[in-house]
Formats: C-alpha cells, structure tokens, sequence
DNA sequence: ATTGAGAGCCAC
DNA sequence: AAACGTGGCTCTCAAT
C-alpha cells in the first residue's frame, strides 16, 4: 500500500516538475556558463536561433549584456539566452540610431521646403541617371501608401530624403505636391534609373499616377545574376558582404514600426538616404563584374531590366475570380469533404486525417498492412483498388487540397480596392532563371499562379468584354534540348513536323513511325525516356515509373541513350565542364549556373552527382526560361502599342512556356496571328522549328480554338 | 500568437 | 543518404 502510493506520487506531474526543477537547480550550480552554451549549441537550434546566440555569447563575454540577477540562480536556458538578444537589440539599436543621425553626411539631404526641393531639381537637370527608392507604411503595394521619397544624384553624389507622409510635427511638404514636381523626371525616359528591387518602389509609384521609365539597373536582379546562390538579396547584406560598408536592415533598426512612424526626420534621412547612396555604389561595383562577361551584360540590360516592368503591368492586370461560381464549388466540395470524412473516421477512428502522424498507424490498422507513408502517390494509389478505404481516402485527400489550397481561399485574395486578385511574380524566383509566383501575398494570404490546377483554373474568367488568349510554346525544353545538341534524331523530327515522342518510339523499340501513334505504349515509355534523360532519373526511378524490372529499365536506358547518341554525348560534356568549372553555361553564355558542389572535393558524391544532373537539367531549363522571358518583354511591348492605338491588350499571366493575354473580345485574326508571331519569332532556337498552340478563353482552361472562334463558335462562360 | 521544420501535393 | 529538375502553399506539430 505505502509501496503504490509513493509511485503515484512519484509518478504525478508535480512531483515530476519538482524533480526536474532540482535537477535544474544543481545544474545551475554546478555547471560553468562555458558548459552552459555548449548544452545550448548542442541543441538542435534553427539557423536564425544559432546566430542569436553565438551574438548573445559575444556580447556577454565582452560585458555588453549580463544575465538579470533573477535569472543568476537558475540553470542558464536557451530562452533566456534569446531573450537576452531581443534586450541586446533593443540596446544596440538605440545606440546604432543615436550614432547614425550624428554622423549623417553633409552630402544627405532632408527635404522638406520648396527652395530645397527646387535646389535638387535643378542638380537633377544635369544628371544622366539617379537612384530612386520610395519609403512606405508597409510591403504590401496594393494596400499601402508612399510615405517619402529617395532619390540620389548620381553625379553630383547627393542623396536626398523627400518625406510626404511621415506622422512628425515637423514640416513636410505634401506628396501630391511632391509627386508633381518629381513627375517629369520619373517619367523620362533618357534619365537612367537605378533601384534596388525596382518592382516593388514602381509599383508604388503607379499608385501616384506615375508611370516610371528609362529603369537601366537593378541590383537586386543583377544579384541574381552574379550569383543566384546568394544567401540572401537584401540591400543591407549586399552591402555589407561586397562594399564591407556596415549596413543594418529596416528591422534592426526599426522592428516592426512603419516607416512613416518614424517622427524624428533626421533618423529618417540618415536611414533612407544611406539606401540611394549604397544603391549606386553597388551598381558600380556590379556593373565592373558583369562587364567581364559581355553576353552576360547584354542579357541582364536588354532582357533582364525590361522584364521587371513587363511583370509590375501584369501584375497590374490582376485576374477576375468568378466568386458565385467559387462559393457553389466550395460548398459542393465541403459536403463531399465532410462525406468522406465522416466514412473515413468510422473506419480509422476518432483521429486527424490530415495527420500523417496519426493516420498511417490507424490506416496501417485498418488495412492490416505495414505502410511506409501516407504519401498518395508512391504508397496509397498502388493499393487503392484493393482496399476501398484507401480510395475514400484518396478521393478526401484531393478534395481537401483543391478546397483549402484553391477553391476556399482565391476570393479571399481579392483586392478591395482594385476588385482583383493580384499575384506576385518573382522575376528570377529560381536559380535556373525561371521565374516563380507567390509570396508577398500582405495580409498572410497568398498565391502561386503557377501551380493552379485545372479545376481551380476554372475560377479565373475574363472581365466583361475580353477574351483571355493563350499560347504555349508546344515541347519548349526538349526544341530547346534539339537546338543545343544538334542531336539528329530530335533535329529530324522537329524539322519534319513529326510527333517527336512517336519518332523516338519507332527508333527505340525498332517500330514503324505508324504503329506508335498517340496512346501507345511505345509512345508512352519514350515520353518517359526523354524526361528522364534530361532530368538524369536513374534506372531504379525509372522502373518504377515505366512499372518494370530494373534490369528491364535499364536496358531501355541503353537502348534510349543508343538512339540519342549526341544528347549522350552533350550530357558527358556537361558533366566534365561543371566538375571542372562549378558552373554550366545556358543558351550563349547569357547566364550561369552555379554548381560549386560539381567540382567540390568535400563534396559527398551524392551531392557531386546532384549537381551533374542539375548541370544539365539547367541548361535546358534556362535557356528555355530565357525564351520565354524575351517573348514576355515582345508581347508587353506589343500590348503598349495596341493601346496607343486604342485595342486594350493586357498582359495576363505567364506559367514557364505558357503565355495569356487579355484581348478586346472584338479581337481581329490578324491580331492573334500578331500575337502567334511574338511567340514563335521573339526568339528563335537556331533553326529548331517552334510550335505554339493558341486558345481563347472566358474560362482559364476552357477554350476553343482560334478558327472555331472566328467561325463563331464560343467557349463556356 | 508566432515561428520553423517536415510531410504532402499542386504546377511546368 | 539518395536514387528526377525547378518552384510555392497548407497542414500538423513542437518550441517559444
């Protein structure tokens, strides 16, 4: 009885607390601080976390910050250590502040009367080129406000603080005023512009009525383009790591407080000013590299630069969501959700099925089968069709996906404002060059307009009197893949005008061309093969994709490989240059990819192979990225003109080799046949052959063809 | 309440 | 340890 009665109380929470906390307490006697960190470095701490506290530990051995007396008797833990870095930022801040507005340049100038402003215009009347930058109340350009304005002299090596907005007692003069008088040279075109991450500070401006132009730099794409690893491409980290100029970022300084809070204008000039300044240093800096590789150069200006302006209009153009059809979708897809929910849970009990963690012990249960994972495709679909719960699972977890991830959320995206959903398109969002969409969506919700799927396409309509057109390149990366071989297997079937996988099929498997039309199995597997080959699969993925031996896998391999001896060739040429070099080079030497872990001997070979199949996975990526990018900035330019004329053409959207335009729906022939043209001739693959496929649309993804269209025939509304 | 990691899944 | 390249969003779960 005393026996049982000692475990449970032994066993309770509260005397298991107290045990720990006389754990904790001898430690905190016994163990040194030295030993202290070291148990914190050991844990498994975040990548942010680590540099906190190695700070934290700085500033306490050199007595910049100490432990509170409070704290002394405990065992020195990771939370207090990170709290001890929020006090030490808060420290240092103020110090930082007070030491930045004393040292301000005389050659940083606060702008806030007529006489000063006048004074900079006239100096900007005898400029070639100026750094503009716009201070904010937040990131989000579809809701936020201009609060003051930056703008450098390049020549003259002035850099001015215009505020407009700030909440101060200071005098300012009034952004409507100010954008008035600084209007005229926004809006020249021969008066250069250099920005960094000029979307978001041209965007705002458009807010203002200003259409900004003559941009000739940005820093932070050509960043992108002197090293697409870079760890990060903030302004201030830039700085600091290639001007060694000590920059700290808007947080440090200021946390979370909007700029235009900022009262003590001074502060205000020292912080914004500092931006234009550093903006044109790193521009030169940049600039001396990139000029060592002309290609590099020229692509950056002419393709690059041009680009940003093309994606702040179709940004601008934004997407009507048919709301009534989303709310009848959504309420359909939740009844059905809830359906299979409730079969679901009185199969697997009462558990979270959108936890893997819960779910594959109970569907293991279920099913009597040791599951590896809950992942749809590898594990559950190839045991679908014997266990039917796992079907009613695969049917939820789609249904779930297209609801929460689409369907629920794309109207609550929509802009008030501009009665809109608005994406946002990263220019160089991946490390080949491609670009990406999402993020920045301002209030947590967000978009990725790249990876909508079908039926979520379908939410996406017209505005009343347009027509959505779209065009995709047919087969860009393997045309591309053709052109930068030669190979004349792929060359003779473009130039033939021959179905390319059948061509492949008939090579391969020794068939005539005839027997391996669409929906064979021939077909089939040389479309696999190819996709393969550029992304490197080995002969074990692919004998589970193709759904034979591997010994059968590889044999298709050689086989494939003996019927593409070039691109064979082309690969092996690849490899040898990355290991030599770390970088490959995509379509005339107009971009980089970087792949230092090709030639790193420290490298594991896992990772060195990594970076041979990327090697030539990038290649054929960017330089089809490419293609696609100088189409955009011929289709945005051609939008420009049709407007001068009076035809509202707007740029729409762009998935990686699939561009969408908006047309007035009185849209002429001759106008597609324009539009046609800017995507097969914008840029060609030497002399490849391009395809393109051309719909009209009032619904993404339901179309008819251009001739049923202009037979009079239209698409679903 | 916020943050970050991991699993999973959408696109090309 | 991974075995196919490039992305981004949602959800859970643990930590703070």
């Amino acid at each position: 009885m005393q026996l049982k009665l000692r475990l449970n109380n032994e066993d309770s929470p509260v005397a298991e607390k107290r045990v720990k906390q006389a754990v904790e307490r001898k430690k905190a006697v016994t163990e040194t601080m030295d030993e202290a960190w070291q148990r914190i470095f050991a844990m498994k701490n975040s990548e942010t976390d680590r540099q906190r506290l190695t700070e934290v530990k700085a500033a306490v051995a050199s007595g910049v910050i100490g432990r509170h007396p409070a704290d002394v008797g405990r065992r020195f833990s990771k939370a207090e250590a990170l709290r001890l870095w929020r006090e030490l930022q808060d420290k240092q801040r103020e110090e930082t502040l007070r030491r930045m507005v004393e040292q301000t340049p005389p050659n940083y100038w606060l702008i806030t009367d007529e006489r000063k402003l006048d004074e900079l215009l006239r100096l900007l009347d005898g400029e070639d080129e100026i750094v503009f930058d716009v201070e904010t109340t937040g990131t989000d350009v579809w809701k936020d406000r201009i609060v003051g304005h930056v703008i450098t002299a390049v020549k003259a090596d002035i850099h001015a603080y215009i505020p407009t907005r700030h909440k101060t007692d200071h005098p300012q003069l009034p952004n409507d005023y100010v954008v008035q008088r600084l209007k005229p040279y926004y809006e020249n075109e021969s008066l250069g512009k250099l920005a960094h991450n000029a979307k978001f500070d041209i965007h705002m401006l458009a807010r203002e009525g200003v259409d900004l132009r003559g941009l000739t730099w940005d820093t932070q794409e050509a960043m992108k383009i002197l090293n697409e690893n870079e760890p990060s491409f903030a302004l201030k980290r830039l700085v600091t790591k290639y001007l060694g100029i000590q920059s700290y970022t808007y947080g440090d300084l200021f946390g979370k407080t909007s700029f235009g809070d900022v009262s003590d204008l001074r502060l205000a000039l020292a912080y914004a000013a500092k931006d234009g300044d550093v903006t044109r240093k790193l521009r030169d800096f940049q600039r001396n590299h990139l000029r060592r590789f002309p290609e590099m150069l020229a692509y950056y200006e002419s393709v690059e630069v041009p680009l940003i302006k093309t994606i702040v209009h179709m940004e601008s153009t934004g997407y009507d969501i048919d709301t009534e059809y989303a709310a009848r979708y959504g309420n359909r897809l939740k009844v059905e959700i809830d359906q299979l929910h409730k079969q679901l849970t009185d199969v697997l009990g009462d558990i979270n099925i959108d936890s893997p963690l819960q779910l594959k012990p109970a569907l293991s249960r279920a099913i009597g089968e040791r599951l590896e994972s809950t992942d749809a495709k590898k594990v559950l679909k190839p045991l679908a069709h014997k266990y039917p719960i796992v079907q009613t699972l695969l049917d939820y977890k789609a249904k779930v996906k297209l609801y929460s991830t689409y369907i629920n959320v794309l109207p609550d995206l929509i802009d008030e404002r501009t009665g809109k959903l608005h994406a946002n398109f990263n220019g160089n969002g991946a490390k080949t060059g491609r670009m990406s969409s999402g993020g920045d969506g301002g209030d947590g919700g967000s978009v990725n307009l790249q990876n909508q799927p079908k039926d979520a396409r379908k939410l996406f309509v017209a505005p009343p009197g347009y027509v959505i057109i779209g065009a995709d390149w047919s087969q860009q990366e393997y045309r591309c893949l053709a052109y930068l071989t030669g190979e004349p297997l792929l060359v003779n079937a473009y130039r033939e005008g021959k179905d390319v996988y059948s061509f492949m099929a008939s090579r391969i498997f020794g068939v005539p061309y005839e027997e391996c039309g669409d929906g064979t199995d021939y077909r089939k597997k040389a479309k696999v093969g190819l996709l393969a080959t550029v992304y490197g699969t080995s002969k074990y993925t692919l004998a589970l994709q193709l759904g034979v031996s591997v010994d059968e896998a590889d044999k298709f391999l050689k086989d494939l490989f003996a019927s593409m001896p070039v691109v064979v060739k082309w690969i092996e040429g690849n490899k040898r240059f990355v290991r030599k070099n770390g970088y490959v080079w995509m379509d005339k030497k107009q971009r980089k990819r970087r792949l230092p872990d090709a030639k790193n001997p420290q490298a594991e070979r896992w990772q060195r192979s990594r970076a041979e199949r990327q090697a030539t996975n990038a290649i054929v990526q960017g330089s089809a990225a490419i293609q696609t990018k100088v189409s955009m900035n011929a289709i945005y330019r051609w939008c420009m003109e049709k407007q001068a004329q009076g035809r509202d053409f707007k740029m729409w959207c762009v998935v990686h080799d699939e561009s969408l335009i908006l047309a007035p729906d009185d849209v002429t022939r001759e106008e597609v046949q324009e539009y046609e043209r800017l995507m097969l001739e914008s840029y060609k693959f030497g002399d490849i052959p391009l395809k393109t496929d051309v719909e009209m649309m009032y619904r993404w993804g339901q179309s008819v063809t251009v001739d049923e269209w202009f037979r009079g025939i239209r698409p679903e509304k």
